[in-house]
DNA sequence: CCCATGCCTG
DNA sequence: CAGGCATGGG
């Protein structure tokens, strides 16, 4: 892979487009003689070390090319995404999309922009620092988009005199702004440009837009940028400062990241839960009533959820065909500077949800709606606007129809806090959008993890299938079977670790008879066991679970006091005999709604 | 050859 | 908990 790829990605696109552009260009002598022409446009958009001279001669040429570039980024309607076509283009776009697929590895490694793993870097676990750097970004890019109105509009001005003045004092200007420390953020403002352009003259001027490409007329620019300025400068900032105001609100209130309980929980008092419990034994009935009893999350908890989002995000990315996974076969080309948007491996309804959770009025839906009726800001984004969102690009300028992945610690950091902090909201929103009311999920979320974790209470060997029939709220494919067979993998793992762990330490107490080895709720044992798969003790440990641990834990007393360990394969038929003693699963574990449940209690 | 499983590692 | 690898059954 080219390592100049990945850094210069966003702006790349703005220059290579640029390149492109006069290379098919209409007029000749638009080009840069003597010099490839992307390598100066390269120099004139990236680099502040442009040599003057050279420049001012230039300039102009460079202002036309880049106001026929914008003229045709217009007139290319039917797909406004894609002014792509340079195979050289694609070339360089896809470096490693081959990624090889190897059979048993059934997961994309994650790819990150050097941004990306910078932000997480700076932001992970440290809220107010995200906060920051939220607003950073956000106002950023409200800068980035002032600036390029005002650019544009000036370039527009040029260009009908640029034909026979050089004018030092636009060249002043002009320099101003390439030396403008953010100018490298342009390709952003460009191509949020043109794609608001497009939708805007799609839907309030059809007609000029054919004039456009039938004429090109230069002069229309001008007309269409003022107008298209006024409403991008209303659209933009507000829906900018909008979302800042939301996500710093948001953020900024739960530096301790336990949003849950202060957003839902209904407290029981400990009597209470005592009393829930002691009656409790352990089947079905009662489980319903110790999960409604379920109080009290500890924040170890939480963490623990967060800890397992990632994967069910990162994971799954190249998927073998299947067409939902497959956009995410691409390069995270730029990833930072528009964060909502950068949402390709987020499941859609998760997605959706993030959207929600950022407030109804989430305007990073540049839908043809929205951008003609700008003024009305109050009024809540259409209820078809969800998928429009999910194709907003932060660069116009993919193809493709999904924006820019998160790396999976942008998605650590910042959509499962989001989804978490909106747990109880997103189910009372979710009612009000279209498809989301059974919410199959592409990702495996942390709550799934925990219900998980109940499930291995009554089952240490769950098949596929039955996998399947406990988590109807997951959209299942390959990955995610796996990754759940792997949770629970996980799972037995770590129990039979403390199953020898403290049946060695039983023999090194001198204890002979295994029949006195058990696991009451007072020990050790069970306590550790209750920590790593029911943190956060809103779950009765089944009675059943603790018959199973003692068997096991006898089991291996007795394979460790007869020696066997010494035999590499020892486990082995301890394993077979818990692998027979799986129970039924309590039906409440095939709601769909339980990992809701559980984490919100 | 595919898939599931287990083991080891980070 | 996930990745990677090795193994063993179909």
């Amino acid at each position: 892979m080219d390592p100049n790829f990945i850094l210069l990605s966003s702006k790349s696109q703005t220059y290579s487009y640029i390149g492109e552009s006069m290379e098919e260009g209409s007029s000749p002598s638009s080009r840069v003689s003597g010099h490839d022409s992307s390598i100066p446009w390269d120099q004139i958009t990236i680099s502040n070390s442009v040599d003057s001279d050279w420049f001012c001669d230039e300039q102009i040429q460079a202002k036309r090319a880049r106001v026929e570039t914008i003229i045709q980024g217009m007139s290319l309607s039917p797909n406004p995404m894609m002014p792509l076509s340079n195979p050289r283009e694609k070339e360089s776009r896809h470096p490693i999309e081959n990624s090889r697929e190897n059979k048993r590895k059934q997961k994309l490694p994650q790819q990150q922009s050097p941004q990306g793993e910078g932000w997480s870097r700076d932001s992970r676990g440290n809220w107010k620092g995200e906060g920051h750097h939220f607003k950073e970004q956000l106002q950023m890019l409200q800068q980035q988009l002032r600036h390029f109105q005002e650019r544009l509009y000036q370039l527009s001005e040029h260009n009908v005199l640029a034909q026979t003045q050089k004018d030092t004092e636009r060249k002043k200007n002009f320099l101003k702004h390439s030396n403008d420390p953010n100018h490298d953020h342009w390709a952003l403002g460009t191509d949020q440009y043109k794609h608001l352009k497009r939708n805007y003259t799609k839907e309030e001027k059809p007609k000029v837009s054919e004039e456009e490409n039938q004429s090109r007329t230069p002069w229309l620019i001008t007309y269409e940028e003022k107008t298209l300025s006024e409403i991008l400068k209303k659209e933009l900032t507000g829906a900018v400062s909008q979302v800042v105001d939301s996500v710093l609100r948001k953020v900024l209130s739960k530096p301790s990241g336990n949003q849950i309980q202060q957003e839902t929980d209904v407290q029981v008092s400990g009597q209470d839960r005592k009393n829930i419990y002691s009656t409790a034994t352990g089947n079905t009935r009662k489980d319903l009533l110790t999960m409604e009893a379920s109080q009290n999350r500890s924040q170890s908890q939480t963490e623990a959820q967060m800890s397992a989002l990632p994967l069910s995000m990162k994971k799954c990315s190249d998927s073998l065909g299947d067409p939902a996974n497959s956009r995410m076969t691409q390069k995270p080309y730029q990833v930072p500077h528009v964060t909502l948007a950068m949402t390709s491996q987020i499941p859609e309804k998760q997605i959706l949800s993030q959207l929600l959770g950022y407030g109804q009025n989430s305007h990073w839906s540049y839908s043809p709606s929205q951008i003609s009726s700008s003024q009305d800001t109050s009024s809540p984004p259409s209820l078809d606007m969800p998928w429009s969102t999910f194709k907003f690009q932060p660069s116009g300028m993919s193809q493709r129809p999904y924006p820019v992945p998160f790396t999976s610690s942008q998605v650590e950091n910042l959509a499962l806090p989001t989804l978490k902090m909106e747990h109880g909201k997103l189910k009372t929103d979710s009612d009000a959008i279209p498809f989301s009311s059974v919410h199959i999920q592409e990702g495996l979320t942390p709550g799934h993890l925990k219900k998980a974790k109940l499930m291995f209470f009554f089952t240490r060997y769950p098949s596929s299938s039955l996998l399947k029939v406990y988590f109807p709220d997951v959209q299942f494919n390959r990955c995610i079977t796996s990754q759940l067979i792997k949770w629970f993998s996980n799972f037995r793992e770590f129990y039979y670790i403390q199953m020898e762990k403290f049946a060695r330490q039983a023999i090194s107490e001198g204890i002979t008879n295994p029949n006195v080895l058990k696991v009451p709720r007072n020990s050790e044992l069970f306590r550790t066991l209750n920590m790593h798969y029911n943190k956060g003790n809103d779950f009765e440990v089944p009675d059943q679970f603790l018959e199973i641990a003692s068997l096991t834990l006898q089991e291996f007393f007795n394979a460790v006091t007869a020696g066997k360990d010494s035999d590499p394969s020892w486990k082995k038929p301890i394993y077979k005999i818990i692998s027979k003693l799986d129970s039924d699963i309590p039906e409440i574990f095939k709601s769909s709604s339980c990992p809701q449940e559980l984490l919100r209690n």
